[in-house]
DNA sequence: AGCACGCCGACT
DNA sequence: GTCGGCGTGCTC
């Protein structure tokens, strides 16, 4: 190989083009001393941008005279691992997703504007031993006054930044000052607070289900391989977890924990910064630019050995990876919804195979996906059948509402059972997945349902704010005196929701002490854990809410759970909506009789003798899942089969139309007889508008066994260029969780 | 996605 | 007579 001639440079760009783009290496640069990974300045069009060099070529498929020359290299090594590197080009091929886009999500924002990649070292400062200790001194500098004022009360010292934000303006100045007069000194980066982890005696033992999934997770250690952890709630999967990170730490490794969006919680922080005395990076929602471009140097560079976050964190780069841990693997939040949309799970598995260390997928109500690969055996099963410390599983059972008496959305029975758990002094949850008072707002003289205008749906009452709300567009509107159809002063509310269900439980239950949790009463920060926390001390007897409440959190005191409306899930067009019912009536059911006592789970059906629900409720979630699994290969569904979703949205809908038929067209050219790909659709989506915009989409069906991504990239490339397309906005999906 | 180029309405 | 609307074409 004639190194020299490699003079090309292929660099992505952060752009929606399915390529990359050829540079020329500057003059006196031989192009090879560039490595792959390392961004570029780069002339584009009418500006230079920045973008991320992905190989060297001999020559381009364009004329030399049309190659510009790239300006610059802002990194000398590499920012991605080679197995990252790997995976990312993977990523781009599995999800067809323009290759720029894709190794740009994986990098912070400041390395995607240009910073360089290096640790903001904000320096710290602290007072000098010889500095002035009376307030009124200098008397002649007040602005100096001040700065020794707010070192005095900071005596570890302050950053940079702290300091800039307290002073204001010419901060700086002021500092250099009092460093010449020899009163400041720099005060060491982050005192490192490093306590003694507890001593083995006081973590709790293990019991035979922990130990033997940890010894067959730590027989992976210095290979890879992927487990399906089954776990009922309250079982002590994190306990597994943490000891297997322990494991991993021991050995010199970094480990890699993905959480659910609602799942990391200053709580698990804490818990593993508590066992373990070492750098921990947390990405959270919250992390300023700065500090998540800090989190993510220290994770490359090995110093964070514990790195914990959402999604995207699965592109944290390691520099020694030990093992790679996906809680609540079920979790929708896993799977991005817009943009580059890839299943973080998914991705996960792949980059443990990449970067060769064990997986971990843990979950009380394991996906099909994870499931059907268990038991082809490309996953190894592994369970805790019981809770820890003996506390036994909730009853759960099904409560006909068939011709019942009701108050409300509350059978009389279910009310009974209420009233017998608050009677004895224990917590009651009540699950219902739907906000606000009602659903649907009615004219009883003439029919007129308040409706939203630009999705056509039911817009929702809510009684408190008094307004109709859309839950689909962030449209709201007060609710209207009369009919505005007929003039008529008698529009009644139809259906149930949160704030209704908390209202009619105020009137049969007037003692007690009922908390509503829900995204209407927790928009500000921090407003749920304090809801939570009045739960768990015991100032509540009944806790009502939807999903949010449904994922876990510990709440020692819960005797019952309602699940006050379960038909909702048994008759949709989607067909992940039984598979999610369940995980949800089980995971909420799991908020149950965590205490010293036996819980029960009550669910509301006008359908008790539907085989999800008997399943389901006689023989838990396995017998569920495995059922609905011979169900999805008797009709072909995933994960039987795969899917793929191309969508297409425009403000009047026959554009939205026009772009999908030619799409078909186009693919069906590309397909040979013996292709294995359905193709199904143009099809108006579930909700054919949403915001004012139509969407439509069609499907695409494969093989299980379907490698062949090549006919499909050439495809969507065609479509980038359609004139059609640019009337529409339209995105590919490969697995689409929602089949609207 | 940006950004420039390009051809038609209400303003100094 | 110009400023600017967003259609359409391109980015190595």
């Amino acid at each position: 190989m004639s190194v020299g001639s490699r003079r090309i440079l292929r660099v992505a760009l952060p752009v929606p083009l399915r390529q990359t783009f050829d540079y020329l290496a500057p003059a006196g640069v031989d192009a090879t001393q560039w490595p792959p990974g390392i961004r570029l300045r780069v002339p584009f069009g009418a500006r230079t941008r920045i973008g991320l060099l992905l190989d060297w070529g001999k020559d381009s498929a364009l004329p030399a005279e049309r190659l510009r020359t790239a300006l610059a290299a802002l990194d000398r090594i590499s920012l991605l691992p080679p197995p990252l590197f790997r995976l990312l080009e993977w990523s781009s091929r599995y999800y067809h997703h323009p290759v720029g886009e894709v190794f740009f999500a994986a990098l912070p924002v400041l390395l995607r504007n240009g910073h360089p990649a290096q640790i903001l070292q904000a320096r710290r400062w602290r007072l000098a031993a010889d500095a002035p200790t009376a307030p009124g001194k200098p008397e002649r500098a007040p602005r100096q006054r001040t700065l020794l004022q707010i070192l005095r009360e900071h005596p570890d010292g302050l950053d940079e930044e702290r300091l800039a934000s307290e002073m204001g303006r010419g901060w700086r100045q002021v500092l250099h000052a009092l460093i010449d007069k020899g009163w400041m000194r720099e005060a060491p980066i982050r005192p490192e607070r490093r306590e003694a982890p507890p001593a083995d005696g006081a973590l709790p033992a293990p019991n035979a289900a922990q130990r033997h999934a940890l010894k067959r997770i730590r027989e992976a250690f210095g290979g890879h391989r992927t487990f399906l952890l089954e776990g009922v709630t309250g079982s002590g999967k994190t306990e597994v977890y943490l000891r297997a990170t322990e494991t991993a730490l021991d050995a010199g490794r970094q480990v890699l924990i993905l959480l659910p969006e609602i799942g990391l919680t200053p709580q698990i922080v804490a818990r593993f910064q508590e066992r373990f005395p070492v750098r921990i990076a947390a990405f959270h929602s919250r992390l300023g630019k700065g500090e998540r471009l800090r989190a993510w140097l220290e994770a490359r560079a090995g110093d964070a050995r514990i790195v914990l976050g959402t999604r995207s964190a699965v592109w944290t780069p390691l520099r020694r990876p030990g093992l790679i841990v996906v809680d609540e693997e079920h979790d929708r939040s896993y799977k991005q919804q817009d943009g580059f949309r890839y299943s973080a799970r998914d991705v996960a598995v792949v980059r443990a195979r990449l970067e060769r260390v064990p997986l971990v997928l843990g979950s009380a109500t394991p996906s099909l996906e994870s499931l059907h690969n268990a038991l082809e055996g490309r996953y190894r099963s592994l369970s805790l059948p019981e809770r820890v410390e003996g506390a036994a599983l909730p009853a759960m059972r099904t409560l006909d509402l068939r011709a019942r008496p009701m108050h409300g959305a509350i059978s009389v029975a279910l009310a009974d059972a209420v009233r017998a758990q608050l009677e004895r002094g224990r917590q009651v949850l009540l699950y219902l997945n739907r906000r606000g008072y009602a659903p649907v707002l009615l004219c009883h003289e003439c029919g007129w349902q308040a409706r939203c205008p630009r999705c056509d749906k039911n817009m929702t009452y809510h009684r408190q704010a008094g307004l109709l709300r859309c839950h689909h567009c962030d449209r709201q509107q007060p609710r209207p005196a009369r009919c505005p159809d007929c003039g008529a002063a008698r529009c009644v509310e139809l259906g149930h929701g949160c704030e209704r269900l908390e209202a009619t439980l105020a009137r049969l239950f007037p003692d007690a002490r009922i908390v509503r949790i829900d995204s209407d009463r927790t928009r500000r920060k921090g407003s749920m854990e304090a809801l939570l926390e009045q739960v768990k001390s015991g100032g509540a007897d009944i806790l009502v809410g939807t999903q949010m409440i449904a994922k876990g959190h510990h709440l020692e005191g819960i005797a019952l759970v309602g699940v006050v409306d379960a038909d909702c899930g048994l008759y949709s067009l989607d067909f992940r909506a039984g598979e999610r019912m369940a995980q949800q009536i089980v995971q909420v059911g799991g908020r149950a009789g965590r205490g010293a006592y036996r819980g029960e789970v009550l669910i509301q059906t006008h359908h008790p003798d539907h085989p999800l629900l008997t399943v389901l409720a006689g023989q838990g979630y396995g017998a569920f899942a495995r059922a609905t699994l011979q169900e999805r290969r008797d009709t072909g569904l995933p994960p039987y089969t795969r899917l793929a979703l191309l969508q297409a949205e425009a403000p009047k809908s026959l554009p939205a139309q026009r772009f999908l038929r030619q799409a078909r067209e186009r693919l069906s050219a590309w397909l040979t007889e013996r292709s294995d790909l359905e193709i199904v659709g143009p099809v108006a989506a579930t909700m054919p508008r949403r915001a004012g915009r139509y969407r439509a989409q069609v499907f695409l069906k494969m093989q299980r066994s379907a490698r062949r991504y090549g006919p499909i990239d050439a495809w969507l490339r065609e479509l980038e260029a359609l004139p059609s397309a640019r009337q529409v906005r339209w995105s590919f999906e490969v697995d689409p969780l929602e089949t609207s």
